[in-house]
RNA sequence: GCCGACAUAGCUCAGUUGGUUAGAGCGCUUGAUUGUGGAUCAAGAGGUCCCCCGUUCGAGCCGGGGUGUCGGUA
């Protein structure tokens, strides 16, 4: 049946997702998903909008980076401020005041990141609240209907994250549990036109198990397949290891979405290997805790050496933080703990993010992705600007 | 002037009956941060223990004198 979410858009109802490829670069790919809120150019970085707000970031702002969409959070939401009220108050979308695709995490990662909450059974997970203590339950059925809930574009099916490094048989055990999963999330998630319900890959950096875990998937059929489980210890290089062959496993013809990464050196490797989605806390964390991400590798404004510096971040970045204040005075806003030093800070790392984005996807189109790889290694090798 | 208290890291302070290399918090100098707990963690620098004399095997600690700060009082 079909459910009328309170966040649809009426017209649109009837249109579909979909997924179509353009240029190829070697494994890279540049493409667009349609849906009814709006394209999503690929590859893509989606900033992650936790409570229902990019930290820090009007939503317009988000909008003026580049960002085609933002990440929403099952967990967070449903503890706060509720998923049932969202929808009460028109969906997500209206009550964030971002109009265009959302994807929403189904909790799985916070099954890991607050383990420490939580009991783990096949059925799901029940965890105590880190805000009040209390107890709740998530599954691959109440996270699908809380994603319904919110209104969410893009959902993400019920999953578990395992960190790594972990021995093989935790790490499988682990996988064929989130395949079980996938399978109820499928189930649960129904037919719902003009949303999209994603799986997600599985078996840490054990290729066997990653090939288990895609043909899984790809036997339940998805409209995006995302590769989990990576950026939670392994390391950059084992990593790369993953994504050399785990891509390949997905299918062809849907996107394919890599989970929480990363810096900006590990998304333009993510590319290179055939990644078109990522999502990542780092370039808005980053802003709030004095750290700058720039083509010329990372910067730390807190550094007593930018106080007296009256430059720009960088001078040929065209954001609010780098074209009207001077290092000086972001260092000078950050150690005086001001609000305005992580909105600035986030806006210009996000803007680096798109930036760097635009750049790889004109890169694919044009078929100078490795030219665009080596500039990119170039000019972060040169190092930060000297001190004065 | 007299009486009393106090004086230890940049700041606020611990420091046991005298016992190896004097500590904490904050601040400072850095680092980490990857499907966000506006979070958290890690490392480092920094000392004439107010000064002088004494007692003692040994003094931040005990005694005397001095200096300074604060409080009370005339």
């Amino acid at each position: 049946m079909l459910r009328t979410g309170a966040g649809d858009i009426g017209a649109a109802m009837s249109e579909r997702f979909s997924f179509s490829l353009g240029a190829t670069d070697g494994l890279a790919r540049t493409g667009v998903i349609s849906t009814p809120r709006g394209d999503i150019r690929t590859p893509a970085f989606m900033p992650v909008g936790t409570a229902a707000t990019v930290k820090a970031m009007l939503p317009e702002s988000v909008a003026a980076t580049g960002a085609d969409i933002l990440l929403g959070n099952t967990y967070h939401l449903m503890l706060r401020p509720g998923a049932e009220r969202v929808e009460r108050l028109g969906g997500l979308h209206r009550f964030m005041n971002w109009d265009k695709p959302i994807l929403t995490d189904s909790g799985g990662f916070q099954v890991m990141s607050l383990a420490d909450l939580r009991k783990l059974t096949e059925d799901g997970v029940t965890f105590r609240s880190h805000v009040d203590g209390s107890k709740h339950m998530l599954s691959p059925e109440t996270s699908m209907e809380i994603q319904r809930q919110l209104g969410s574009d893009i959902v993400m099916c019920f999953d578990e994250c395992p960190a790594l490094p972990a021995d093989e048989a935790t790490v499988a055990a682990s996988m064929r549990l989130s395949m079980r999963w996938a399978q109820r999330s499928r189930d649960a998630f129904g037919d719902r036109p003009g949303h999209a319900l994603f799986g997600i890959q599985q078996g840490g950096v054990t290729p066997e198990l990653r090939g288990e875990s895609a043909e899984a998937l790809r036997a339940i059929g998805f409209d995006g397949y995302a590769i989990g489980g990576l950026a939670v210890g392994e390391g950059q290089e084992a990593m790369f290891g993953v994504l050399d062959y785990a891509p390949g496993m997905l299918p062809e013809d849907k996107p394919r979405y890599l989970m929480g990464v990363g810096k900006p050196d590990d998304i333009l490797g993510a590319v290179k290997r055939g990644v078109d989605m990522m999502d990542c806390v780092l370039p808005s964390r980053s802003g709030r805790t004095g750290q700058a991400w720039t083509r010329r590798g990372q910067v730390n404004i807190k550094n007593a050496r930018h106080a007296d510096d009256p430059r720009p971040l960088d001078e040929a970045c065209t954001c609010p933080a780098c074209t009207s204040y001077s290092r000086a005075y972001l260092h000078h806003v950050f150690r005086a703990g001001e609000m305005i030093s992580g909105m600035l800070l986030t806006w210009h790392n996000l803007h680096y993010y798109q930036e760097l984005m635009a750049g790889m996807r004109a890169a694919i189109a044009e078929g100078r992705f490795a030219a665009f790889e080596a500039d990119f290694h170039d000019v972060r090798a040169a190092g930060d600007i000297a001190p004065l």
